[in-house]
DNA sequence: CTATTTTCGTGAAACGTTTCACAACTTGTA
DNA sequence: TACAAGTTGTGAAACGTTTCACGAAAATAG
């Protein structure tokens, strides 16, 4: 074992193997190349198998990688072979959406509870959750065993929230205030900027950027 | 300043600084140093000054980079100096909360029109926007001089729908389906998969992931 | 059984990005 | 004017990621 070091690329190319690997699957693939596997993500041979490797090896010369497995790993990696407790702040525009957004549930991510500091909507229902005020905040996560906090409250509000759902414990939190929020080393934090990729867009249309390939890097 | 091409990582730094120096003018600041944005957004000095000369040199050594100039000029570059007019595709739980998303509209991306091929939803009203039916859709992308279409259907119809928008003739798309899509090379598409951050996150917490401030060599 | 084909796993090479380090320039002070 | 302090702009170095290329292993065909 070399550089024992992960890179952020290669954990979302992870998400993106899962995904095909579940089309595969469905599509009752037993095994798949890397060649495979690559041309349905758009990336190449090489690097499937590098990212793989990285994992130990799985593959069977000559044949492939077994679809099953390989993807059973993968989610043990991604630590989405089991269920998450989370709970959704903010239950405005984007917030009851997702609530709703099946995708989640699919991945093993189970949205528990709703909290929102609008009087008007505290007690109203969200698909069977009822929605619950903020100052009950640490005893609900803590008697739910919450894991992790997504947070869908405006940028005003954001860096205040976040600090309340760090004082209750919380290690891991997905923010969709488009807003850069500070957090302790040990709490994980990842930001959800939905006008990045239109201005992305918005830039390559100006520049007439000749396309590469549709995926992110950061 | 040899290499003539801009990396990907730079456009989306790019949307940091504008929202950086957004928050900088508020603020009444004339100027700001290469030091001072970059703690603003979590980078290096170096990595700005080395972005922004990519551009031209519009900063003053001694002083720093002028405030209204910069973000005017980042706002050029990206393209958001001016109005998009934009055509939601899919008015379910994502597509309805994208119509009252307000960051959308400050940068500049107008929702004009909205479509679903759902007959119980086509004529209903949006935040003031009539749903439409999706066999009207190229005339209207015409007639409303669409550039950019926002997709929010299902994963199943997603590539059908893309299709039916490449052939009105638009180029820039934004997908929110957690699919891969097929378009030309010559069509803009990026897509918006929200999982794959909360799948960051889980791996992260399984793997106990060092982030990477704590690498930071002393 | 042997030859041919397929495909993995991986060190090395190529390529890309970030950081370093410092000359050059601006401002402010006396 | 001279000098100190601050800050940019940028080559060069360091670092990180992707691609190449090929040996090894398994499968397949004859």
């Amino acid at each position: 074992m070399r550089d024992r070091r992960i890179s952020e690329s290669t954990i979302h190319r992870l998400s993106h193997y899962y995904r095909a690997l579940t089309a595969l699957e469905r599509e009752h693939f037993d095994t798949v190349s890397s060649k495979e596997l690559a041309n349905r993500e758009e990336l190449t041979p090489a690097q499937v198998r590098k990212d793989l490797s990285f994992f130990g090896s799985f593959g069977t010369r000559g044949l492939g990688y077994p679809v099953k497995e390989l993807k059973e790993r993968i989610a043990r990696i991604l630590g989405i072979d089991r269920f998450w407790n989370v709970a959704l702040i903010g239950v405005g525009n984007i917030g009851s959406a997702l609530v709703s957004y099946k995708e989640f549930a699919r991945q093993g991510f189970n949205i528990k509870l709703l909290f929102d500091n609008d009087q008007r909507k505290i007690g109203s229902n969200h698909k069977g959750i009822t929605v619950l005020g903020m100052d009950d905040l640490e005893r609900q996560l803590n008697e739910n065993k919450i894991e992790l906090v997504i947070l869908a409250v405006p940028a005003s509000s954001a860096q205040v929230i976040v600090d309340h759902v760090v004082n209750c414990g919380i290690k891991a939190i997905l923010n969709f205030a488009p807003i850069k929020l500070a957090v302790p080393d040990d709490v994980f934090l990842r930001t959800e900027n939905m006008s990045m990729e239109l201005e992305y867009l918005s830039f390559s249309l100006v520049n007439n950027l000749p396309r590469k390939s549709d995926r992110k890097k950061t």
